[in-house]
DNA sequence: CAACGAGGCCGTACGCCGTACGACCGCGCC
DNA sequence: GGCGCGGTCGTACGGCGTACGGCCTCGTTG
């Protein structure tokens, strides 16, 4: 529990610890560790176990290095995923795309997705406040870009980019959540539903909701698994795209 | 941090504890604790102070009973969690609605997101699987009978179905990470950005990150807080409905 | 060249958490 | 009248994040 919630009562050194400012140390060797090999590190481990095998007890194993000295370099464990998260946003690519808006935006909203994909533990790190370090800046900054020009105000410009996000965080979120299970459970999805279908069976009075019956079996058969997580994330994002054409059109319509 | 996940080896077990399946005791007197006592008490600690406040001990000491009875009723805190989510669905209204797919559908939208804000922990508890209760079925099924009849596939129905609550969710989410951190931090969204904002200028170089910074002022200016979620929720719903509505014309046209 | 002080390192300990285990106890049933 | 069982719960264990204070090392200074 505990969550990743920062108690930061000090923005500055937040702030101070994203953005690296550090007076480099006059030291002949410098020191074991720093910032970037602890984050480093801590990646790697959520990257392939979870979040919730990040500990700090395990990330100074993983260094070498007794538990609390990670603490000369990190104020605590929510400040840790913090730059993780901003490191990770780091990572993605920010080419120049050709084409129209609905290409770019597409374009970003599978970049995040892959983004998720690599880094699943950033759909549990709650954050709460985004994390304003250099690289969300330039992300901000860059997917804004790719469709300040499409007509839209300013305003409706920031709420687009929050709804394609927020649909392909949803959309990973689930797709995650199966995946983490799996490993968990050792079941597979379809095998879990075959042991707990029997079960429902019994309790559930015959007939009683045909609808979600009928619509959950179908949509339980068409996908592999009973949710078709990579269905509902194209089919979402085309309807959103298709929803943002209704607006931008509309403008261009009036101008 | 540990998660909400279930452990759940046995789904004999969980769900017949979702289904409330219990033979009444023949005692005289009945037993001091239920699971529906239980629940509720569980509900008005999440809701009142947020899934971190929410621990055995602390339900057991607002039963005035000892932290390891509530474990009598409930096999551990994933599966209470998940009978408090089934229960919250079981609080949605259930209106047969006037009016065309878009109507209902919008309506169905406008009441999940006032369960988030009444249950915000719901936001932060993490279910992986479905909870397969009385409920949550029910709810389904009411909300797949809302749009069942407008020329979609079964399997499209349910994607479109999973794409609105998937927005609301995330809206929600948003508001209530505002909400919760002005509750922690004492400050609110206003004062947290004019604590931070200093600081940020002092390592951005300036003229970085133009588009980011027109945008992101405009849209802070535009709501009062740096982050309008209300906004967000009202135009990326109606930009989602507008997605739909391309699909269904479509389909109509082509019948 | 010796003394100092600061910065990096980290062992120990505290207060939380979820929960396994086994003891106790009072009641309904044979 | 004795038994068994369901409800209750005290204790304890292993894990977590992290506060605190000591130690050791090394550049700096007199």
């Amino acid at each position: 529990m505990a969550s990743e919630r920062k108690a930061t009562a000090d923005p500055a050194r937040s702030l101070a610890l994203l953005w690296r400012t550090r007076e480099p140390t006059s030291r002949s060797a410098g020191p074991a560790l720093s910032v970037d090999r602890i984050v480093r590190v801590a990646m790697d481990i959520a990257d392939a176990e979870g979040l919730d095998a990040l500990t700090m007890r395990r990330v100074g194993e993983a260094l070498g290095v007794g538990t609390m000295s990670v603490y000369t370099y990190v104020p605590g464990k929510a400040e840790l995923v913090a730059v993780m998260i901003d490191t990770a946003y780091g990572e993605m690519p920010r080419p120049v795309v050709e084409g129209d808006w609905r290409t770019r935006l597409e374009r970003i909203a599978r970049d995040n997705l892959a983004l998720y994909q690599r880094h699943p533990w950033m759909l549990r790190a709650e954050t709460t406040r985004p994390v304003l370090g250099p690289h969300l800046m330039a992300k901000y900054d860059y997917e804004l870009g790719a469709i300040v020009d499409i007509g839209l105000t300013d305003v409706e410009v920031d709420a687009v980019l929050t709804l394609v996000l927020g649909h392909v965080k949803s959309a990973a979120r689930a797709a995650s959540e199966v995946v983490d299970l799996e490993r968990e459970t050792g079941m597979t999805d379809g095998q879990w539903w075959q042991s707990h279908a029997p079960w429902l069976e019994t309790f559930l009075k015959p007939g009683a909701y045909p609808t979600a019956s009928r619509v959950g079996t179908a949509a339980g058969q068409q996908h592999g698994a009973a949710y078709g997580p990579e269905y509902a994330f194209e089919f979402g994002l085309q309807r959103v795209l298709d929803g943002i054409s209704v607006v931008v059109a509309e403008r261009a319509a009036n101008r």
